[in-house]
DNA sequence: ATAGGGTTAG
């Protein structure tokens, strides 16, 4: 019999027949141990043998054959000291194999006190249990431990990190230090996690201090943690400063490098750690891949995503599920859908957030029925729809204006309870609002949390949407005495509310008053403010605004060049506009459809039909806003032989028209005085082409009739038509009386117009035109003193052109056309087409010459 | 020690 290093004294607790009980229990069959079973000349086998054997049974996972074993040792009489119980235990953290560590546990309390007081396995307990994420029982034993140490401190700390009580896990780091236990390089990890998931970087700071008093800062775990900490915080220079103070990097300090860089929205850099990674021939990890394709995402950069597809590939890089859905995400921001599906197609294992992320993806490229499809297959597989897949479902409803599925989709998520989840709350308010029901969207606001930020956001911009700019204010400012303060996009939405409301000086003024409350304007904001200034004629203003941004160091995107153009073109200042064209060539953006499209209707709106054309032809696969934007550029140039032609060629391509290339068609009519082929398109578009005359057309034909035909055609017109008169339609008839020198009618359509819209600036304008074309000054002047004292400075129906210091006012030449018209003219050298009424002068007066010609 | 999905603003 060997001798036992432990225990000295006898066990008391000892005796065969509980062993015996215990061997049937665990259901022990001699197969599992040939060397021991089929060896007849059964040689002695030492203790020490018995205790490898278990041990390296225990390393390989094999629990019931080590536990058969150590029943084995029992019975041959052996006396089972603590450090095979410790490899046993070890065993079962390794496997996580709570059911096995319990029975051992019950082993060692039935063999007394001896054993359930040792320091040894005791500690081993602890880590055991807290490996377990059993914190209750952990928690129980390391207080009842007669001695902590260093490993059940780092138990601890490790199970409180895991199961998200940060707070307990820094406590537990002081303590062990104040008791005397200095944190070791395992613990220091776990600490500076704790201080990430807190945003604790002073903290961190701290721990960063201590790591190098230790001189644990050349251990890759640590240095790879204060990454990962600096990281998680913020501090990209300090995680930077570590990382590069790192003697040996691994895999993980990349990783942890890469990861800050992505999660802070650094894209750039993110791109740039990975090819410096590349070079330094570091193999990439899933986790690289994952992340470097979530910056890839964010980029837009599809070639270097596929590029990294492909390097994961010849890596060999298993495709499991979180590596699946990045490369899912990836495809699908960058809009290539197909690949996104044929990656979800070849993964092997799919959980609700693959699914989901599919059908959000399918969500934001607009195909709505694709994505109910993909809501239907997951719950054929058995997964049920969480909040996720309900936000998403929610907003595909609400981007396509269905309240039928939304209101299903709503009650579904108040009979599963998903209302409580904000998220998707203000998915339902968001979906009414988008359905024109913004009562419901009140009510179901009303009945929900009211101290979440996003859901008083959605709510504002509900109503800014509408251009209810007071109602926005008041929740903005109710939203403040809840006591919720605003951020950023509730002050966004607010300004678009305004600007929506042709309140522009009101937008102008918050847009000073959120620096002043501390909030810094972004690249929506100052897209919002150069959108809207552009459609409420500021158009020179907003492309000040526009530099002015460019200099406060923010990069314009695609959606602020498209806003940029659209002030260009309604100014008509061709020469902003080939800058702006030469800013998309530098900057390798000049392959954006939105982009090229607006860039055709600048040139052609701004009175270069040639360049409109130059870059129409570059355009691989033309669509319909394009083709769009060449039939109006020539219906300006008064070329409707070249219209036509852009809609033959269009017609070709088997591109459906849509009501704006017929406006563009009937304004190509009406500037040729083509009266006959005008009402023949007029007809063609609804009997042939399905689509339905809006008011913007009968505008076009009663501009036609009252130019080509007679003043008196196109009042027989407008009574006949099947709609109401607007504004604008009244306007053209204005323009016509002045041509046709009827003051008298003029004057009595100015009432009317006046009533119908008694605060639009245009009409100030349209009417002022009239009385300029007589030479009446002084009534122009009173005219503008009642925009003045109104609070109106739009001036849609004219234009002027700043000269030095002199601002030169024109009118077209019959006033009813956008100002864009008028610098066409003026660029085009169509002088004759244009009337020059008089300048603005840098204080403000204007001043009237009898006539002046334009160079 | 490091990695994946949803809501609100142009």
């Amino acid at each position: 019999m060997a001798s036992l290093p432990l225990p000295t004294t006898p066990n008391p607790h000892f005796s065969r027949s509980r062993y015996t009980q215990t061997r049937k229990s665990i259901n022990v069959t001699t197969t599992h141990l040939p060397n021991f079973q089929n060896n007849e000349q059964r040689f002695p086998i030492s203790y020490k043998s018995y205790f490898h054997h278990i041990s390296s049974l225990c390393k390989e996972g094999q629990l019931p054959e080590a536990l058969a074993i150590l029943t084995e040792m029992e019975l041959e009489g052996f006396q089972i000291g603590p450090e095979i119980y410790g490899e046993l235990l070890q065993g079962c953290v390794y496997e996580r194999a709570l059911f096995t560590g319990q029975q051992i546990h019950a082993r060692i309390l039935k063999n007394g006190d001896f054993f359930s007081s040792n320091e040894y396995i005791e500690t081993k307990l602890v880590i055991f249990y807290a490996k377990c994420d059993l914190p209750e029982v952990a928690t129980e034993l390391f207080q009842r431990l007669r001695k902590q140490n260093v490993f059940s401190w780092a138990a601890m700390i490790g199970l409180y990190c895991r199961i998200g009580c940060n707070e307990e896990a820094l406590l537990g780091v002081c303590e062990m230090h104040e008791n005397g236990y200095f944190p070791d390089n395992y613990v220091v990890p776990n600490a500076l996690k704790a201080c990430s998931a807190l945003q604790l970087v002073k903290f961190g700071k701290g721990v960063h201090g201590y790591v190098i008093k230790m001189g644990f800062d050349c251990c890759v775990f640590v240095a790879s943690s204060l990454v990962d900490m600096y990281g998680k915080c913020g501090v990209l220079e300090d995680a930077r400063k570590v990382f590069n103070l790192m003697p040996e990097r691994n895999v993980v300090a990349w990783n942890s490098m890469i990861v800050g860089y992505v999660q802070n929205g650094l894209n750039e850099e993110t791109m740039e750690v990975f090819y410096n990674m590349r070079v330094e021939g570091i193999e990439p990890t899933r986790v690289t891949i994952a992340s470097f394709l979530s910056a890839a995402a964010n980029l837009d950069a599809i070639e270097e995503g596929r590029q990294v597809h492909a390097i994961a590939v010849l890596s060999g890089l298993e495709l499991d599920n979180i590596l699946g859905t990045s490369f899912i995400n990836f495809y699908a921001k960058v809009g290539k859908i197909e690949d996104a599906e044929l990656i979800f197609s070849r993964m092997n294992e799919r959980d609700v957030v693959t699914w989901n992320l599919l059908i959000s993806s399918y969500v934001q490229d607009g195909q709505v029925e694709t994505a109910l499809d993909i809501c239907h297959q997951m719950r054929s597989e058995n997964l049920r729809f969480d909040s996720v897949t309900l936000a998403s479902i929610l907003s595909a409803f609400a981007d396509s204006s269905n309240i039928k599925l939304g209101k299903v989709g709503h009650c579904y998520c108040i009979k599963n309870n998903f209302v409580s989840d904000v998220v998707v709350s203000s998915s339902i308010i968001n979906m009414y609002a988008k359905c024109g029901k913004i009562e419901y969207a009140r009510r179901v606001f009303n009945t929900s949390m009211q101290s979440d930020l996003v859901l008083w956001n959605t709510l504002i911009a509900a109503y800014a949407e509408l251009g209810l700019s007071g109602e926005a204010l008041k929740l903005f400012y109710q939203m403040q005495l809840e006591g919720v303060p605003p951020n950023l996009i509730s002050w966004n939405s607010v300004i678009l509310g305004f600007l929506k409301n042709s309140q522009v000086n009101e937008a102008r003024d918050l847009f000073l008053q959120m620096q002043s409350a501390g909030v810094q304007p972004n690249l929506i904001t100052w897209t919002t403010l150069i959108n809207g200034l552009a459609q409420n004629g500021y158009g020179y203003e907003a492309i000040l605004l526009f530099q002015k941004m460019q200099a406060a160091g923010i990069q314009p995107n695609v959606v602020s060049i498209v806003c940029v153009l659209s002030a260009c073109t309604t100014i008509a200042s061709l020469l902003y506009g080939r800058t702006i064209h030469g800013y998309v060539m530098r900057h390798e953006i000049s392959t954006s459809p939105s982009i090229v499209t607006s860039l055709v209707d600048m040139y052609a709106k701004c009175g270069s039909i040639d360049l409109a054309k130059k870059v129409f032809d570059s355009i691989l696969n033309k669509e319909l806003p394009c083709y769009n934007a060449m039939i109006l550029g020539h219906a300006l140039h008064g070329q409707p032989a070249g219209a036509f032609a852009f809609f033959e060629e269009m017609k070709k391509e088997k591109i459906q028209p849509d009501g704006i290339t017929f406006t563009g068609l009937l304004s190509a009519c009406s500037h040729a005085g083509l009266v006959d082929k005008g009402f023949e398109v007029f007809t063609e578009m609804f009997s042939k082409y399905h689509v339905m005359p809006s008011k913007e057309h009968y505008g076009c034909l009663v501009t036609l009739l009252s130019r080509c035909g007679s003043l008196e055609g196109a009042l027989r017109f407008i009574l006949t038509m099947p709609i109401e008169p607007d504004a604008h339609i009244l306007g053209s008839l204005l323009a016509a009386c002045r041509e046709h020198n009827e003051t008298d009618l003029g004057k009595y359509l100015s009432e009317h117009l006046f009533k119908l819209e008694p605060d639009n600036s245009g009409n100030y304008i349209a009417v002022s035109n009239i009385y300029a074309s007589t030479g009446k000054w002084d009534e122009v002047s009173q005219l503008r003193d009642l925009m003045k004292q109104k609070g109106l400075r739009k001036d849609p129906g004219c234009s002027w052109i700043q000269i030095g210091e002199e601002l030169h006012v024109f009118v077209a030449g019959d006033g009813s056309h956008p100002q864009t018209e008028v610098i066409y003219h003026m660029l085009s050298g169509l002088e004759r087409e244009m009337r020059f009424m008089g300048y603005v002068t840098a204080d403000g007066n204007i001043k009237y010459p009898a006539s002046k010609s334009i160079t």
